[in-house]
DNA sequence: GAAATCCTTTAACAAATGATAAATAATGGT
DNA sequence: ACCATTATTTATCATTTGTTAAAGGATTTC
């Protein structure tokens, strides 16, 4: 657990109570490899913190399958537009390697918010650092070539590339496999 | 300011003393047709609040003008990547008709959430809930065409066509004003 | 370790969008 | 109201990406 608070302290430093309250909603949990961590059709009501492994979150879209985003060790994996609405989530969570998470209740989380400030505040944080990454992302989509989006992605981010299936990086990237083939032939 | 918390109560109640703390932070000011509210280059510090009229946030891409997105009456409107991280905006907000705004003083508005948790906690939701937008403009960008991209604004934000010059809509649909046109003239 | 399955690449053609230029329409300033 | 400027549309051609099919590699499973 060490992991999970080292990572929470980027954002806030919490007393010994806070953190103990904190553990005590928190289960860790191993995922195995391409298992589904949280199914399509559920309302997502935990947020799960990576210890190690890499997951990704997608959908389908006509019956394809189409990710929307990866997460690996040290990051937070959430459905945020299901957690905040508390709507039936259409994503699903998966591990794409064996991954170590750790699964912090977010109901129990949400009601530590009226006893601990502290909580509510470093999550805040959390949450709008995560926000500010999906602003950023989107000028990456909108604005840039398919064939520039891979290359950022590469240089940016290689762990994806090293470590997830072509395939899902393709509809993360919004083109077609094949389109990608032909990106990374270019060299 | 009846406007301003009628919107903030859609996330939070507020106590009387919360909403007077927020009013004396709160200044109203008329801004006029395509003046810049805030100007490229400055750190975000204000929140605004929009009474009447329409504004978008705006980039250049290579010389470029680049509209991120579109705000009018009873929303906000912040520069989000730059208030979170406390770094200057390469973005610019503008007015695109004369438009009435609450400027928050964003520093202040921090400094409340250490008096009033409630305070923290509204904005919080509302971020919340612009995150979740946000979000969901990635999946309408990524996944549908030039074409369905046009008609699902037409669909959901008609505002946006009425009374907003087309090339700034066709640069927020992320493609060349031509192409918006050739997709208006297939009906 | 062989068969079956899944992943990635390649090829050929189709469709969508970009770039440039020019024509038309709308708007704003005096 | 007129002129100058700005916005939008249209046309043509180039480029990018999609679609489909097939082949070659890699990986899993029994």
């Amino acid at each position: 657990m060490v992991q999970l608070f080292t990572f929470l302290a980027r954002y806030q430093t919490l007393s010994q109570e806070a953190k103990l309250a904190i553990l005590k909603i928190s289960t860790p949990t191993l995922i195995s490899k391409n298992a589904e961590i949280q199914a399509m059709g559920k309302t997502c009501k935990t947020i799960y913190f990576i210890k190690k492994g890499i997951t990704r979150i997608f959908y389908l879209k006509d019956g394809i399958d189409i990710t929307e985003s990866f997460a690996w060790e040290n990051q937070l994996v959430v459905r945020v537009e299901s957690l905040f609405t508390n709507k039936p989530s259409s994503k699903a969570i998966q591990a794409i390697e064996e991954t170590e998470i750790i699964a912090i209740d977010a109901s129990k989380l949400f009601a530590l918010f009226d006893e601990f400030h502290e909580i509510e505040r470093l999550f805040r944080k959390v949450f709008e650092a995560s926000h500010v990454e999906t602003i950023n992302r989107i000028e990456s989509i909108q604005f840039h070539s398919a064939e520039e989006r891979y290359h950022n992605l590469l240089h940016e981010s290689p762990e994806i590339i090293q470590r997830v299936p072509l395939k899902y990086v393709s509809s993360y990237l919004g083109i077609t496999q094949v389109s990608l083939s032909r990106i990374r032939a270019k060299g």
